[in-house]
DNA sequence: GCGACAG
DNA sequence: ATCTTGTCGC
């Protein structure tokens, strides 16, 4: 599974070439029942912004013990500046990287961030989706420019996150007080509680994958705590690989 | 123009 | 993302 991928020269090209892509996007649920037995894996990265080196990670786990089967990284130059809604481009090569250099492919593949929850429906999940071929979710640590109410306490609990900026329909005469208009919005993606008590995760589709199943995923990943195990392993990874990298210049080194 | 802004 | 010790709590 080696596949290229070419870093645009201007924000202009790299929003160009999202809108092309994302019409490759499918909403609909044609990989791995959750708590099927199928193998997951957990992608992240890390950064040295002073040497601008990433380090990604990959690692695959088995659906329904969460044992670790698989484990890869790959490490190289920082391609692309962050900026909000372009984030596919800061990682996704060195991600690439990394899955293609797991010796078995995984079912479903678990982004750290956003797939259709995005300005364009097309953040990382749906994007890596889109040039791997494999399902893939993305579960993000904050709302985003997302609106949400608060889910209920208790495990399984969730709110639709909604873009508060989408003029949707309009319900109504105009309420004088825009305070409920707010959460009116298109549903991009929901906030889970994976923890009872605990601060909930962002959960958006990216690739043949529906809303319910990756959040169905997302609940069978986090069993004991709130990220889901898969992005748990792929964050201790990328770190430790980023650290060898920064220790042993040329060790191991890779493009 | 100002503020917000996945990782 | 990353800079960073101890500390309160189950």
């Amino acid at each position: 599974m080696h596949l290229h991928h070419t870093t645009p020269a201007t924000e202009d090209e790299a929003i160009a070439r999202q809108l092309t892509l994302r019409e490759r996007v499918s909403h609909e649920d044609s990989g791995p029942a959750p708590g099927a037995p199928a193998t997951v894996a957990g992608v992240d990265v890390a950064y040295d912004d002073e040497r601008g080196i990433v380090a990604a990670a990959a690692v695959t786990l088995d659906a329904r013990t969460l044992e670790v089967r698989e484990r890869a990284t790959a490490t190289g130059p920082v391609a692309f500046p962050y900026r909000p809604g372009l984030l596919a481009y800061r990682e996704l090569p060195a991600v690439l990287d990394a899955l293609g250099r797991l010796a078995t492919p995984p079912d479903l593949v678990v982004c750290d961030g956003y797939g259709t929850a995005h300005p364009r429906r097309f953040g990382l999940a749906a994007h890596l989706g889109v040039l791997t071929g494999l399902p893939a979710i993305g579960v993000a640590k904050n709302p985003f420019t997302f609106r949400h109410r608060p889910p209920g306490p208790e495990r399984g609990a969730w709110s639709p996150l909604v873009d508060a900026e989408d003029p949707q329909e309009a319900d109504g005469p105009a309420d004088a007080h825009g305070t409920e208009r707010a959460f009116h919005g298109e549903e991009v993606g929901r906030a889970l509680r994976t923890q009872p008590g605990v601060k909930p995760v962002y959960v958006s589709t990216g690739h043949r994958v529906s809303l319910p199943t990756a959040c169905a995923h997302v609940l069978n990943l986090a069993r004991r705590y709130r990220l889901p195990e898969t992005t748990r392993a792929a964050d201790q990874l990328c770190r430790a690989a980023l650290k060898a990298a920064t220790a042993h210049p040329g060790g191991a080194s890779q493009r």
